[in-house]
DNA sequence: TTTATATATTGCAATATTACGATAATAGAT
DNA sequence: ATCTATTATCGTAATATTGCAATATATAAA
């Protein structure tokens, strides 16, 4: 038990939870936020940004990495973030149709 | 520790990863897809559509009434669920609104 | 080479989430 | 009134998540 019982469900709904789950914290929200107002993303000034110590800062954007949403890309001592364009654009769309189809069938 | 510290965000992103931590959770959007294209939506034929125990269904289904996005008809000893179509809607925006801002403020 | 700076990883404590058996509550059927 | 069916709640076990101190790693500066 703790653990989802994800056999039972389909890929659909296995993955679409687990971009869900990426974003359902307002840490990994303000990160995003952030970035996408800056033209240097630089992981420090997401620390100073944000008031969560660096080491957690760390964890939040490697979850997501782990979906795409962002990318890391080094320059020097330093690493700058963005967001991954298109893949935002495909999440975006994912939970849009998500909202859609449900609502299209609804009684 | 363990908690997540709201305390420094904003009341929009706190809200924003309320819901989508609701969201976030591959029963609960099969629960959500299976509401939506049945005409009466009853908690027992829930547990027998998803496979998980019915104490299990009921917590879930409290979980997504806690957000207001389903509601559940007494009628006689059975509960009819359906989603509210309203909420549906406004929070189908809201998402779909972070997504469209954050995207925009693209560096 | 030593020192300082920036980021990642490890390990751990606290809390949250998921799932279910047992049981309570409620309403219809007998 | 008793039995049965349906749903909710309680209590608990297992696992996941959040956050941070300590430490490792890597690069630039002195």
């Amino acid at each position: 038990m703790g653990t989802t019982k994800s056999q039972i469900f389909t890929a659909q709904q296995n993955e679409l939870a687990t971009i869900l789950k990426v974003l359902a914290n307002p840490a990994r929200i303000a990160i995003l936020q952030h970035i996408s107002c800056q033209k240097d993303c630089i992981c420090n000034d997401i620390v100073e940004e944000i008031g969560l110590a660096q080491p957690t800062i760390s964890q939040h954007l490697k979850e997501l990495k782990s979906i795409d949403l962002i990318e890391g890309e080094i320059s020097g001592k330093r690493v700058c973030y963005c967001i991954n364009q298109k893949k935002w654009q495909d999440i975006g769309a994912l939970i849009n149709n998500f909202f859609k189809t449900t609502y299209i069938n609804c009684c």
